[in-house]
RNA sequence: GGGCUCGUAGAUCAGCGGUAGAUCACUCCCUUGGCAUGGGAGAGGCCCCGGGUUCAAAUCCCGGCGAGUCCA
């Protein structure tokens, strides 16, 4: 299949001797140093060779594992470089949790905007991978959460231009690269001939290149991927996603080493849990009394390792082996599952944990979307494992004992939110269990089956696992069935949901103009600047866009909007009403032409400029007030500056207090007296990541070797914007609302200087005019409003009581029209009343077994038509008649109807009319 | 970012165009030596807010606010 073949024709395979061959099983490429290796070695291939058989000198814990890998290659040239948070959504915005350690390149290193930390480097990755949530504590070998072990090099061709990419020329390829692995396997103890590597061309996000698994006795232990292609739809290279490549300027080596699954190989244990999670599994089993006699430890020993032999890629496949491998060991199926079913959930929980510690402790806050969404997903989860088998310790701890083998200082953060989260799902389980008992009643009631549309809504809509309506159903005696294919049911019903994001449509002539020389950076208080116009733009009926040489007007980006002003050359003033950028071209969106190549006098509106620049170093205050008053957790997730207000959002697990909102006016306004300098520096970014850590990128990461970081009291942040020259400059700090912009995010809306003098006055203007309306002083407002309602309501009682005895009083003094009809007596009368007062008189009048018929004129046309019970009169067919002669309609049960309608000169006629529409109806 | 669901008495919910309801909790009375309990009476509602449709809206439509949930 491989174009790529000579691509594996590597020096090194030469001199060391192996050999290429074709896996007689399943028909794979491979290289080995046995010339006559007839299989690739890859399970379903082969099989595990390791287990109870350690493949290494010497058993490694799993730091020990690290420890040793990244002091191997830090002996070979590379620099040791401190991982990444898990949460890949604080950098990128196409995924959300890091999967392999590339992911912390892309990618702005691996396009060559940017330099890496180090070339070469090695890193040891925390990633999380949800695809193989369903297998872990199953398969044996699967996990969610593990370390990427990786040595990466940046090279780019020779006959690339220098400086034309952050990095230059090549540090090393695929030979040195193999030569690396096969040593750290010789540094092992390994048995070199063991090894087997296999052709596997990769291809993933746009990119692609030949790359090597590597295969040491049954297990895939890392992956040497040489990114090196490009996605080209005229590339001459077609990859197995049906896609064409062709060769890039960058090309890189991106290897993969497991670290869970070296550590697991040293120690040949029949799962990789035992390996890596011994402390927490004991704990665990000691916690929920899960306790084997010697001769179940030994089935339960002997089964792993059988399952571990087999290729289980899914936990489905799972279930079938566990019947084969039951009839291996001579055992019933039952009793194995009965057996493995505890220890499968225990290691899954100690997976799941950790999991979680790497989450949260990388700044993740459960939430109802994104990242969050997977946390909460996740905790719940392990918080049902943790019931199924029994364990009592409380969550929060679990993850806890996670965390601080992981080494993370906000613990008590996490902590809290494991809490918070638990307490909300607590209350969801609540509510969903009121809910499926009383739709179970429902159906058991009726003896009909709770059809599969309820659960599919149970689960969409309220979050119900449907083995808990199984459950609940059991329980209270109705039916339901759960198809295999529920969750694909649940799929169908969102219905195909693209994603397709418009791209920005490309402007060829921008792309040939120089990058404008931004001035605003030097002296963000300037205002006024010249310029020579290089280009100008029509942009129909939107006006023109303006190309300059070098400019003070900052082009909308990093949430600051756009500055406005105006463009003059010696004949022409035009505004300008917009600014972008593209391609590092700023243009001005003005609304006249000038002359192409004219000297032009910039000159930008002061005041709306003063005002971006207020609220922009205010935002950095509000959200480092918010750091100080909320949790070390608080980080931004959305900004948007303006000229009257600005808002900030921040990840928090709970809804923003009125007294925290206090607290943060003041922490923020205590920033602003201090009266600090707002300083601007350009240091090297890595520098940057060094001495800040990663919170440094609030607004996402931007490109270049060098960083402009802002200073504003303590906090320290990546920033492109324009700000004051001193924290007092801001003014005055007003937050003006809190709102839950989703569930783990709140949104912070504040105003700065005068618009926050501005937005204070508003306030008081409505307070001003509600005290004026109530005539009391404004302290006085909020007991007087009180004091006004009740009485307002006690008075709507005290009217609807009376309104009741005048209605009494009323059919009692029997002033209407009395028509006899045969045996029941009807009153028609105009009473010019509310529907209220109609209805409580007709009552009145039935209780008197008198049939009523009111009608009243007040704004527009309204009956009543009330009959007591065996009058031979449907009230309905009354009401509907007279209705439609004042032009409306009617209706209600025959006991008591209503209606109306606009005409009300006719109303006098239709009531009229009465007597003789109710003996016609009557019986009729 | 998108889909779906829900806001009615202190709590849990019913009502889903035509006179606002139930259960528990609450107050009082009766039964009892006291408690568990039993019987009876009562109080408690801007039916989340704002528009629209309609003779008529808690109910239907739109918008907002609040809450929940599933998915990427």
């Amino acid at each position: 299949m491989s174009e790529l073949e000579e691509e594996y024709r590597l020096e090194y395979f030469r001199e060391e001797g192996f050999t290429r061959r074709e896996c007689v099983s399943c028909g794979d490429h491979f290289w080995s140093r046995l010339p006559d290796r007839e299989t690739c070695g890859e399970p379903p291939c082969e099989q595990y060779d390791f287990i109870d058989d350690p493949g290494f000198d010497e058993e490694y814990a799993l730091g020990e594992m690290r420890e040793a890998f990244l002091s191997f290659f830090e002996e070979h040239g590379h620099e040791r470089v401190e991982p990444y948070p898990v949460a890949a959504d604080r950098w990128r915005d196409d995924v959300l949790l890091t999967q392999a350690s590339i992911y912390d390149f892309q990618p702005l290193v691996t396009s060559g905007q940017t330099p890496p930390p180090a070339n070469p480097l090695c890193i040891s990755q925390p990633c999380i991978r949800m695809q193989d949530i369903d297998n872990v504590g199953k398969t044996g070998r699967h996990t969610m959460a593990f370390e990427m072990m990786a040595h990466h090099a940046f090279n780019t061709r020779e006959d690339a231009e220098e400086g034309e990419y952050a990095y230059h020329g090549e540090v090393y390829w695929k030979d040195q690269t193999v030569r690396y692995c096969d040593q750290f396997f010789e540094s092992m103890g390994a048995d070199l001939s063991d090894i087997t590597y296999i052709e596997d061309p990769w291809v993933g996000g746009g990119n692609a290149g030949p790359a090597i698994e590597v295969i040491y006795r049954g297990a895939e232990l890392a992956t040497l991927v040489f990114m090196s292609m490009e996605q080209d739809p005229d590339g001459e290279y077609h990859m197995k996603d049906g896609n064409r490549y062709s060769k890039m300027d960058t090309y890189i080596v991106d290897t993969g080493y497991g670290l869970e699954r070296w550590t697991w190989v040293s120690q040949g244990t029949p799962t990789v849990y035992e390996a890596v999670y011994p402390d927490a599994i004991e704990f665990l089993k000691d916690n929920a009394g899960v306790d084997l006699d010697e001769d179940d430890e030994r089935l339960v020993h002997r089964a792993a390792k059988l399952a571990g032999n087999l290729d289980i890629d899914e936990a489905e496949d799972m279930e079938t082996a566990r019947a084969d491998i039951a009839a291996e060991l001579g055992v019933e199926r039952a009793y194995l599952e009965e057996l493995m079913a505890p220890l499968e959930t225990i290691y899954a929980i100690a997976d799941h944990c950790r999991t979680l510690a790497y989450m949260l402790g990388d700044g993740i806050v459960p939430s109802s979307a994104g990242s969050g969404y997977l946390a909460r997903l996740v905790l719940r989860r392990t918080k049902r494992l943790v019931d199924d088998v029994g364990v009592d310790a409380p969550l929060d701890e679990l993850v806890d004992m996670q965390a601080e083998r992981l080494g993370y200082e906000n613990r008590d953060t996490i902590r809290d939110m494991v809490r918070t989260e638990m307490e909300k799902y607590r209350e969801t389980l609540d509510r969903g269990g009121r809910r499926v008992r009383q739709l179970a009643d429902e159906y058991a009631q009726r003896g009909e089956t709770i059809p599969l549309e309820e659960v599919v809504e149970l689960y969409d809509s309220h979050g119900i696992q449907p083995d808990m309506v199984e459950e609940i159903a059991a329980e209270r005696g109705a039916s339901v069935s759960i198809p295999d294919d529920f969750y694909s049911r649940v799929a169908a019903r969102h219905g195909g949901e693209d994603l397709s994001a418009e791209g920005e449509s490309g402007d060829e002539r921008v792309a040939d103009l120089p990058e404008t020389e931004r001035l605003y950076y030097d002296d963000q208080d300037r205002t006024e600047f010249e310029a020579v116009v290089l280009d100008v733009l029509e942009r129909g009926d939107e006006g023109y866009d303006v190309v300059l040489d070098q400019t003070m007007f900052y082009p909308e980006g990093g949430g600051q909007p756009a500055d406005h002003g105006t463009l003059s050359t010696e004949d022409a003033t035009v505004e300008v009403t917009d600014v972008q950028v593209r391609d590092g071209v700023v243009l001005h969106r003005t609304d006249g032409p000038v002359g192409k190549g004219k000297f032009a006098r910039g000159q930008i509106d002061a005041a709306r400029r003063r005002r971006l620049m207020a609220h922009h170093t205010a935002t950095h205050i509000v959200g480092h007030a918010a750091r100080r008053v909320l949790g070390e957790h608080v980080r931004q997730a959305g900004a948007q500056k303006g000229v009257d207000s600005s808002r900030l959002d921040v990840q928090h697990y709970e809804r923003i207090s009125r007294e925290e909102v206090k607290a943060i006016e003041r922490v923020a306004n205590s920033i602003v007296t201090d009266n600090t300098a707002v300083t601007q520096e350009w240091p090297d970014r890595h520098e940057a990541e060094e001495e800040y850590g990663f919170d440094l990128y609030q607004g996402g990461i931007p490109p270049g070797t060098n960083v402009r970081l802002i200073h504003v009291d303590e906090d320290v942040q990546a920033c492109a914007g324009t700000h004051v020259a001193r924290t007092g400059d801001v003014g005055a700090v007003k937050v003006l609302s809190t709102e839950r912009v989703q569930d783990g995010v709140e949104r912070i809306t504040f105003a700065a200087g005068e618009a926050a003098i501005e937005a204070t006055q508003r306030t008081e203007d409505a307070l001003y005019a509600a005290a004026e309306a109530l005539d009391v002083s404004p302290a006085e407002v909020p007991d007087t409003a009180e004091r006004f309602f009740e009485e307002w309501k006690e008075r709507g009682k005290r009217i609807e009581d009376l309104k009741e005895q005048l209605a009494e009083a009323r059919a009692e003094a029997g002033e209407g029209e009395e028509v006899d009809l045969g045996g029941t007596t009807a009153v028609v009368q105009r009473v010019d009343a509310d529907m209220d007062e109609l209805r409580a008189t007709a009552n009145a009048l039935v209780q008197e077994e008198r049939i009523a018929v009111l009608g009243s004129g007040l704004d527009s046309a309204q009956f009543v038509v009330a009959v007591p019970e065996g009058a031979g009169v449907n009230a309905g067919e009354v009401v509907g008649e007279l209705a439609g002669r004042v032009g409306g309609g009617g209706g209600g049960p025959p006991d008591f109807a209503q209606g109306g309608g606009p005409d009300v000169d006719a109303l006098e006629d239709a009531l009229a009319d009465a007597p003789e529409i109710l003996k016609q109806k009557r019986n009729a």
